[in-house]
DNA sequence: CATCGCTGGTGCAAAATCGATCCGGCTGGA
DNA sequence: TCCAGCCGGATCGATTTTGCACCAGCGATG
């Protein structure tokens, strides 16, 4: 008889390329992963990989290993999902997946507040770039803004929320500075692998051509507040800034919708009800602030 | 992440009524069934049986896993299945890939006959130009015409076909015209890429200086059947072609040697053997017309 | 009432598995 | 050309899992 948990390793190398990429994900050391396949292969009698100095590739009887493998993955993940559903306590974990700046930068006041509320409510933040696979069940719910409708996974239940914009923002000081009439140059701040939106101009200032480019949202924010340029932020982080000003004659611009999503069977559980409650309230309430109508103009 | 391997143990609990049942038929001790479903029920974080004194037995929600449960041990036969039936199955995709001239005007024939032994061997002939890579996968068996056996990939199994002459051909009314006294020149035919190939002489017609370029080896011979001139073509395609003849005077000279062949993982396989026998049977009976012994010289 | 056959549960030693390195080979970019 | 960063594979001590014997409870049966 196989044993099933090797096919849990099968398809973390298939997926991977890998035996090391495999290990990587599956959270143990690839000699393991190396064993479990050697042993998978010796028991079905046929090679599942090609063994190339690159890595590990399917076999055409790989190929066919595979689908049934995502078959029995695709049963386990429901049957976690269920066995999640039925739950009914508060007490337990509950993990939610966003967007790194919605974390930092507006809710987890709020989520300290939900944590205060349910002391027996585990919770765990996933705010760690990309967006965790609900159906994967590595999330009960996520916070997603997004942009078109069309684009939100069928299969999960979304709960819409409130509108998001973002505008142009530089530093105070800075522009009382440009007012006085500093020489300084001001530029871009953007971040690599964005670049600047085509919707946002530059307003009343001018800057030079050449950029200054951060790895993330952190750096981004970081350097504006420091008086390096301009750049383009959601209206949540850059109003909320007291040392950030919106660039004059710039405008606003919507990045999308706030949803929460949750998946069928989990929806179910008491503690996901209740924080979906919880959130979308204090989201309503934000609703201002997320469109850029809390401050008054320049 | 929950052990794949503890939902074979439960299904085997599920269906025996107790631990000692599933133990006897998995093979080990009832300790050990008693650990996993102990460990399978602390990671789902629910109880899957109600222990009673005369056996386990399934709750609600062990209820509800046990349906998933039966689809996940239905998905691990059919991979069992499938593995252990790969070997002996006639059936499947077969993709041969080989040099353009071989298949028009040699081997279609065959490749039908062999499609008509064997109806559900799923064919798929790949000699669109360049040659496909055995180690990819992007072929199961490869014919090909080498000259030096040294540039045979050292990791694909071959087997040795006969050897592949060519000859210079051109048409037989020119050929009659020519020796009537005709006086239009007569021409070489070539692929533009490739040119005059250094051995071949022009025997007993004399040529212009001025080449006729066309790009593919199909344009050639019709080139070649109009009376265009005279070019170089294997034997199987000249000799096999009532409008031509070759060029008196002229000699054959050596293309390479055919191979069959294939990978070692996917010959193995009893289509792929199948093939590689019946195709290397045709071969040999090709094999004075691949040499251009089938006809008298003229 | 004793016994037999079944049940789940537990402690301890043996066996199998895993973690942690080290090694040599291949590849792509400097 | 060299070197850093991958890759798979082998090894060995540490850890986990398993085998195994033994226990208590329950029910039927003689």
């Amino acid at each position: 008889m196989i044993d099933w948990d090797d096919i849990r390793h099968f398809l973390a190398v298939a997926r991977g390329g890998s035996v090391r990429a495999a290990a990587e994900g599956l959270g143990v050391y690839h000699s393991t992963v190396l064993r479990r396949i050697a042993q998978l292969e010796e028991r079905l009698g046929a090679q599942m990989f090609e063994k190339l100095p690159s890595g590990y590739r399917l076999t055409a009887a790989g190929e066919e290993v595979l689908e049934l493998a995502n078959q029995m993955e695709a049963s386990s993940h429901q049957l976690e999902t269920r066995v999640f559903g039925r739950d009914q306590s508060v007490r337990g974990l509950l993990r939610v997946t966003l967007a790194p700046p919605l974390a930092t930068h507006l809710l987890m006041p709020d989520f300290a507040d939900f944590a205060r509320l349910h002391p027996d409510i585990e919770m765990e933040i996933l705010s760690s770039g990309e967006l965790a696979n609900l159906t994967n069940r590595e999330a009960d719910v996520a916070i997603r803004v997004v942009y078109d409708r069309k684009t939100l996974p069928l299969n999960l239940h979304g709960l819409k929320g409130p509108e998001v914009f973002g505008g142009v923002y530089m530093s105070r000081d800075r522009l009382a500075a440009w007012r006085a009439g500093a020489p300084d140059p001001i530029r871009w701040i953007v971040i690599s692998i964005h670049g600047i939106p085509d919707w946002a101009s530059e307003g009343e200032v001018r800057t030079t051509g050449v950029p200054f480019r951060t790895t993330d949202a952190e750096a981004q924010i970081v350097a504006v507040r420091q008086g390096l340029g301009i750049t383009t932020l959601p209206c949540f982080v850059g109003d909320a800034d007291p040392l950030l000003v919106r660039v004059p004659g710039t405008d606003l611009h919507m990045y999308g919708t706030l949803w929460l999503l949750t998946q069928g069977e989990t929806r179910k559980t008491k503690r996901v009800r209740l924080f979906t409650e919880f959130v979308s309230g204090r989201l309503a309430a934000y609703a201002p602030l997320l469109a850029g109508l809390s401050i008054s103009r320049d």
